[in-house]
DNA sequence: ATTAGATACATGCACATGCATCTATTATTT
DNA sequence: AAATAATAGATGCATGTGCATGTATCTAAT
């Protein structure tokens, strides 16, 4: 090897292993403590929502940081736990068509309560207003453009900011 | 609930999970396509590198992000492997002084060309210089300031940016 | 010195993840 | 129309992770 990483790079690398880690821990941790599901399953519940008109599974696929089996089974046990309803698609005979149930609406909005929380007293409260810009600016400079994953995620994020959840929230 | 998280917040929170599993993922095959360990084990033979006179395995547990258990089966891997040493601590007889093997060293040597590529070519040659400042101190502005866990790796950093792997690299 | 508590590490178990592969259906080629 | 390839989704298997607990040893309190 003719470069070596700088001292930003390899800090760049520890950081963002270590604050995933912390951030993501605290997350869960919080979540189970509510006796509340992970934050994987408040971003399907809440893609779902979104679409009135239901979901076919690949979609939610590319949306999700999930892979295809994972998904599979993550909604599987969904199904099970009456939050999500899974018909065989109208057009075609292989797919599936997902939708939230009423249920399904009314648990999201309880992880709501701890989920949005967490997002204020873990980020919100605690990147000082100077280093958003560079921290998100940063973040997305690691993700390719043409990542399918990131345009389903950022136009999730923007509508989650635009349309934040109703009710007691 | 009161407040709700802004669209930056939620930007964070998204590109944070999808830059840190797009990374990671891309670390972890090119890892495996070259017939190499994950890089958590990079992080254990680097800092068994550098000390010297062995170590504790409690000390390595609060400089890497394994918890205990899985700290712990992860050194009997290497072990097996011939990697690491493990040897009954001199001065407390429950705890265990770690070292690494010629062997690990040369393993880690290998792998540090892959490591070390992909720390240039997915971090550093896509994070643009007017973000890299943000970026670090957003992410460090994260985690809590007394966390140990921050102090091991920062350290680790440092000395990783300022006494870089010898030998052919 | 004895006991109670803390610490170091190991182990068992439940669950999540990644990867390969399988089946069913649709699309494409000839 | 038949054959081939591509796609949607499910399943099996190996591995990783978090959490509770177990065992041994050390420390502190009485």
């Amino acid at each position: 090897m003719d470069r070596k990483p700088n001292s930003q790079t390899t800090a760049i690398w520890v950081l963002l292993n270590i604050a995933h880690k912390r951030v993501t821990q605290t997350f869960e941790a919080e979540l189970k403590r509510a006796h509340l599901p992970s934050a994987a399953w408040y971003d399907i519940l809440w893609a779902l929502e979104r679409a009135e008109e239901g979901m076919r599974q690949n979609e939610l696929e590319r949306q999700s940081l999930f892979d295809q089996p994972n998904l599979s089974r993550t909604i599987k046990r969904m199904v099970d736990d009456g939050l999500v309803t899974q018909c065989p698609a109208a057009t075609d005979r292989r797919g599936r068509e997902l939708r939230i149930t009423e249920e399904g609406k009314a648990l999201r909005a309880q992880m709501w309560k701890v989920y949005g929380g967490l997002m204020l007293s873990e980020i919100e409260d605690k990147v000082p207003a100077e280093h958003l810009a560079g921290l998100i600016e940063g973040l997305a400079s690691m993700i390719p453009d043409q990542d399918e994953k990131l345009q389903g995620k950022l136009k999730n994020a923007r509508e989650t900011a635009i349309n934040p959840p109703k009710g007691p929230c």
